[in-house]
DNA sequence: CCAAAAGTGTTTCATTTACACCCATGA
DNA sequence: TCATGGGTGTAAATGAAACACTTTTGG
């Protein structure tokens, strides 16, 4: 029988980077590591990678074990293979980011499976490299983020446009001027004004808009400017 | 000990997609693959990770075996995992692309390590997903090069506007207006105009430029607009 | 002098920005 | 009524596209 003989085998991992949003703040979904090493430790959610399974396949199990859902946005990273990274043995892990809408499993997320939201700045540290992939993920998602309406997937089916603004705030962490950037979101047609208003947040109130998602899906791979251009 | 038991371990391999421009064309480098199975089937250029290096050094090592260059802009693609990609034992393999100066080092590569290029639409059927890869590369290359001046490692050190122009064209494959091409590309101020002309290409001659490394570098994560915008 | 490619000029149109100002409403 | 955010209007600046036209030079 013909074999790759003498060629060494690894583990190999998922780490999801799971991000919300909470109305205000970026957060990230943490959990109590359940095995040695580290035991105990805060961790991104992850796991290793089955015999019938490929690494998508893992990541998407992994994040339905953790957070009750399905369907996720979820988007390659990169592979983390640092030879010591892992001090126990040698393991690849492949990194993903996920997108969620916190607000719509909040529950199921914290009492069945023990894992946490931290905002993004104000997180423990955790385990082995994952630091490093959270820091690699925001900069994916401000990247992406910039030419494509990734940030919907992180709210709730209605929404409102201040809300989205904040959002876009939040992740790229800079200002936004509200009236050009309502304009803008807008005008790429993705969207579809609702009769009702949010009246929490103003006196006014602010329209619900939903995506159209026919015109999502089709537009996704176009390039949009969804943020102010740096002036030099 | 501690270990993480009875957790599947599998190969881990690299394989790169290696491009490069003859100036009419768009080309990748290949190779015949030198072990079983497919023994002596056209492959893209990989290799197993070894113990003591991460992925990217993997590449860069069998980069380096195959072409005798050193240096070479390299990118993650993705990881493919099919459980079943590999007929003999499972391996999971991480995709890179590759951009280099097809002119550089042309003797080497064919005669020392037995690799050829081919016209990108011209190539023999490749083993395993690696068809998949070239067409994943592809997708990626144009996606980058519509945004970041990639495309410029493709070309010597010395080129004009035009091989620019034509190359572009190809990695698109859409006609680009020339003359609103060489301004926007001039526009970005990456580019330094050199005294000298090629006089091959035409009667005129058009005049070389070079790039301002420090500017290139500085600039990468810019985002650039160097494709004519779609007319929906 | 002519053909052919390089590359500049110019007009038109679209997008982006900056910011004045109006709107709706709860307190 | 007034403070507060939501949202529209608008003018100026910038950028992109279309395409006429000039330049250069080998044959």
């Amino acid at each position: 029988m013909i074999e790759y003989s003498g060629q060494p085998h690894y583990l190999v991992a998922v780490d999801c980077i799971v991000f919300g949003f909470d109305g205000e703040h970026l957060k990230v979904l943490l959990v109590k590591r359940g095995l040695e090493p580290e035991i105990n430790k805060w961790s991104l959610i992850g796991g290793f990678v089955g015999p019938d399974e490929t690494p998508d396949d893992a990541a998407n199990r992994v994040l339905k074990k953790n957070t009750g859902l399905t369907g996720i946005y979820l988007e390659q990273l990169q592979i983390y293979g640092e030879p010591t990274r892992d001090p126990i043995e040698r393991t690849l892990s492949v990194g993903y980011f996920a997108l969620i809408d916190i607000n719509k499993y909040q529950t199921q997320i914290n009492d069945d499976f023990h894992a946490e939201w931290f905002l993004i700045n104000e997180r423990p540290k955790l385990i082995f490299d994952h630091d490093t992939m959270i820091a690699d993920a925001r900069k994916k998602l401000r990247y992406k983020a910039a030419l494509h309406p990734i940030l919907f997937e992180m709210l709730p089916k209605k929404f409102t446009i201040p809300q989205l603004h904040i959002l876009f705030e939040e992740v790229n962490d800079t200002k936004i001027d509200t009236r050009n950037f309502s304009r803008k979101i807008t005008s790429t047609g993705l969207l579809e004004k609702l009769e009702e208003k949010d009246r929490l947040g103003s006196k006014k109130g602010a329209f619900y808009f939903k995506l159209d998602k026919k015109k999502y899906h089709a537009n996704f791979q176009k390039f949009l400017n969804l943020l102010p251009n740096e002036k030099s």
